[in-house]
DNA sequence: GTTAGCACTCAACTTAGTTGAGTGCTAAAT
DNA sequence: ATTTAGCACTCAACTAAGTTGAGTGCTAAC
């Protein structure tokens, strides 16, 4: 960890609040007038060329200002900012747009979404729960129509998912009942990644004496609930605000940005890597995995059931972040997505 | 319908031509230089002072070429343009993405959108059935967990939704029964937007004398599960294609565009007003309903189940569109959308 | 160690001048 | 009666030169 001295600190937090606020490169003289460090705009001066010459600072042209590099916001970040609370309304916002009535976890993440964004003026994301590791609690087969079958499953998370398949017409009730115990047997109690499908296509082919041709519809069906269940969503909100950063005037960066939101799976990925343990974590330019967003800051952080984490939300802005507030925010609305589900799918379920 | 002599209908033609490729404003002698008119440019100056005069051109400025008004692109639509076909590369390329092995309607649409926007390079738009008309054919309660109740309704265009919702413990068997028959009585045949929640509730409270209690939720879950039937989802694809256009380089242009498809609502109120038989609708610029559009063209066509028209599909741009071939995309796809749905609804289904 | 002063740098802005594609009009040619 | 060549005019877009001002680094005095 980087130490600095009192006064190096104050200076580069000054600077960083400062760019934060104008995106204008800071000059030693604006230092000096806005913030009461007690000390010439000439002594500040050679402690940004400290600064710059540790890395923490850059010069976009030698007559300008200087501008924080992307280690100089992470000890920003890491040691200076001063934390910020949500306002009262603020937390009322939150709480109007998340509170009950909301009866599916896609909703919920959908709104949660819509408010980072609207509170924090940035890009938000938010994505779905990863339910690999639920529990298939039970599995039922309707014959509807008489040919045509709808299959459910259902976890221990509370979701319930259908696939509607069509299998030859005159199958003997029996049949159905045979493969529909089989189907219990061998799925429930177990998690979602543990299904394999095709030994369960291929045993169900050994149990099945009669009828064997609704097995494939029927095998298909179940994949097809599973991956359902376990297949994770990205919510976007407040794509447009990028452009209110003179930094995103410029096309060509206004494009490649869109073009990176556009690309759901990639979006995905960088949020599942967030170790077990941090709550948050933020990502600063160049420390962002994917190339692509090496002009931008990431701030993620995670959701959980009993406490595991399941899922993330997140803020995608430019470097120049207010990350205090983006923090506060993250971390009061993914207590209050964890309250939520826990209403959801724990005892509370009611109505919906 | 405005009728021009052929002279006039060359010349506009020309014009339209060059300014959808270019994006420049077309003068007279490069009319007479790239187009086989046999006429010097100062006779096309002459004509083109005519059509401006007709409302048909606009001049940016004095000593600017000559640009297609909105009433010029509508008689070229109408009339001027060269009808394209596609290319064998192009049907390869939609049949590619969007034959068999799609197991769901949203699946499907979500592939339209990205392939119309791949194949026409502009932001595409696809909405999900109006299921409003549909039939339920069956409802089913199912007790899980013995306090919990997973509902399960399903239509006749092959669409089956559930929604889990908790009662309270201890129900018995009976009354989950009656309540079961009771909403199969109600419910089955009719189509979705006939279902009268409040009268269903009020009903449902005569017919029951023991575990009362039971009815809210399970009335709400029916409710739940008709809204996700019914409720329409929007696709967007190519977004980002917008930046590639000049005369969206203005940031607060783009700004506008990405707002507007934001607000999904807006956009599938305006792909819905198609009237009937039309299979395919142009609006261009001003002939926009919705004000913040009224820079852009808009063209639509159906997509139908049984000759009923049940959703659309879309492209957004620039006026300056390349007309003939959204046109001829369009139409392509929503064939082979209307047959895709005839196959996964109709005697085919199949597997998945 | 701190600060005042000064020469220097450089993006951003202003101004004036140039270019060139395009027009409308008129008079000659067909 | 059309069509066309010729010419004067317009105006956005580009270029070049000059100005401004916020900022720097260095040095010498405090």
């Amino acid at each position: 960890m980087l130490l600095l001295d009192d006064r190096k600190r104050k200076i580069l937090k000054a600077i960083v609040d400062d760019y934060i606020n104008t995106a204008e490169p800071v000059g030693s003289r604006s230092v000096a007038r806005r913030h009461e460090i007690g000390l010439s705009s000439a002594t500040i001066r050679n402690e940004m060329a400290d600064l710059e010459e540790m890395g923490l600072l850059e010069q976009p042209h030698t007559s300008a200002g200087r501008v924080p590099s992307d280690k100089g916001y992470r000890v920003y970040v890491d040691q200076l900012m001063t934390k910020r609370q949500l306002t009262a309304d603020e937390i009322d916002c939150i709480e109007d747009s998340l509170r009950s009535r909301i009866s599916e976890i896609e909703q919920l993440l959908k709104q949660a979404s819509a408010v980072i964004s609207e509170i924090t003026k940035y890009t938000s994301l938010a994505i779905t729960p990863q339910m690999n590791r639920s529990i298939i609690k039970a599995i039922k087969l309707i014959l509807v129509e008489d040919d045509k079958v709808l299959i459910v499953i259902f976890t221990n998370a509370g979701i319930a998912k259908n696939s509607l398949v069509k299998i030859g017409a005159g199958v003997s009730l029996d049949s159905l009942v045979v493969i529909a115990n089989y189907l219990s047997d061998r799925l429930t109690g177990i998690t979602l990644e543990m299904v394999n499908i095709e030994s369960l296509r291929f045993d169900a082919q050994r149990i099945m004496t009669r009828d064997r041709h609704i097995i494939d519809p029927i095998i298909n069906g179940v994949e097809d609930c599973i991956n359902q269940i376990a297949s994770a969503e990205v919510f976007l909100d407040g794509t447009a605000n990028i452009f209110n950063f003179p930094e995103f005037q410029d096309m060509m960066r206004a494009k490649k940005f869109l073009s990176i939101l556009n690309a759901k799976d990639i979006l995905a990925s960088m949020m599942f890597n967030s170790p077990q343990g941090e709550e948050i974590k933020v990502r600063i330019g160049i420390e962002n995995e994917v190339d692509e967003l090496k002009d931008f800051s990431l701030i993620t952080a995670t959701y959980s059931i009993d406490c595991e984490i399941i899922g993330s939300i997140g803020v995608i802005g430019p470097r120049r972040m207010h990350y205090p507030k983006v923090i506060a925010s993250l971390n009061h609305i993914r207590k209050v997505i964890n309250r939520e589900l826990s209403n959801l799918l724990g005892d509370d379920v009611e109505g919906q």
